[in-house]
DNA sequence: CGAACTGTTGAGCGGACTCAAGGTAGGTGG
DNA sequence: CCACCTACCTTGAGTCCGCTCAACAGTTCG
């Protein structure tokens, strides 16, 4: 990703769209599909958008005279599992309000990445997007941004985000009985 | 995986742990970690298990004179993040019954990938194991249970299943009304 | 202006969680 | 062998979060 940004998303059986990952400038995107020569995800831009292709045969030809570049790509690969597996676990034990707080403060921290504000930013998304991403409907996502305003933890206009208590959408997320969900086998 | 069971989980910021995966004779697990060196997820086996380890560094080794081995890391890094992503799509669109149904489904076709009984079979894991890894509670899992049971989808006892009617279940997951959760966005 | 889309807010309902009680199986010690 | 303990599982009753349905406001565009 060069600038703006895109959504990436899986057609499920049943013809249902299902978000699995938005992407901001400095980030790269496209890692399915390399097993079978074909993307299980599509993508399309949220906005003016643009990207580096990276054409997949010419890495891979290019790996064979430096090794380095390989490994580099299965460490990209690895990182990939491990954010999946955290919107696995984001989605498997939170609550709407804990998902959105953990959107927004991923989200904020990714732009603090490309030192860019990470207290004021617009949200490239739109409300349904974010609904369907983290599983729930727009009209609890919505709730949830009027709650988040009313308890002064930021402010939202539209897209617009200020976030104001960034310490209190953390500790929302950490918070004790908050569906724990928890196996309760003893080790091994 | 030579044979037994495993699952993989990790333990969030707060301590909580999140079951991640389970796995069956004749699957790979552990591709995350190889970003850092480091495994995001551990493992724990869930019965008496003999696995076949793949130490990375002489994989990697081989790879360099045998440039096909690294292709096949990195289809199966793929397909590992495909799956992740499966999982997603189930935990933010379905109910507990379509996820339960799901899992079952999923084990089953795994089990016939291995010329094992895809009616009959044992489950590996607990009550506490499944519902944490489908992001419910156990009761609810023994609910859904006993739900499919009275439906005459299946019987259970214990951890013994026997599927009766799969294609309910199969329509099941695939059903109308079901949490759409659509993003309705016009196409670009 | 009207149509279409996105976002917000309210009322009501239902599925899944919580709390609590009972049942079953495996392990230990008297 | 039986009493006891400790998981693990099941089932019930009640509550609450988040979904559904619906109305309305703000924007964009023809």
């Amino acid at each position: 990703m060069r600038s703006g940004s895109v959504k990436s998303y899986c057609i499920d059986n049943e013809g249902r769209e299902q978000v699995t990952g938005f992407y901001l400038p400095g980030e790269i995107f496209g890692w399915d599909g390399l097993a079978e020569n074909y993307h299980q995800n599509a993508a399309v831009a949220m906005e003016t958008t643009s990207i580096c292709e990276i054409p997949y045969g010419q890495l891979e030809q290019l790996s064979t005279t430096i090794p380095s570049i390989q490994k580099h790509v299965i460490k990209l690969l690895s990182k990939e599992i491990n954010s999946d597996q955290k919107l696995i676990a984001l989605l498997a034990g939170n609550s709407a309000h804990q998902r959105l707080a953990s959107l927004l403060l991923s989200i904020s921290a990714r732009l603090a990445q490309q030192k860019l504000s990470s207290t004021r930013f617009r949200l490239p998304m739109s409300r349904g997007e974010i609904s369907n991403y983290l599983g729930m409907t727009v009209e609890t996502v919505s709730r949830a941004f009027s709650h988040f305003q009313r308890k002064k933890y930021l402010k939202v206009n539209k897209k617009e985000i200020e976030l104001i208590d960034k310490p209190a959408l953390q500790q929302l997320i950490s918070n004790p009985e908050a569906r724990s969900i928890t196996s309760q086998r003893s080790g091994y």
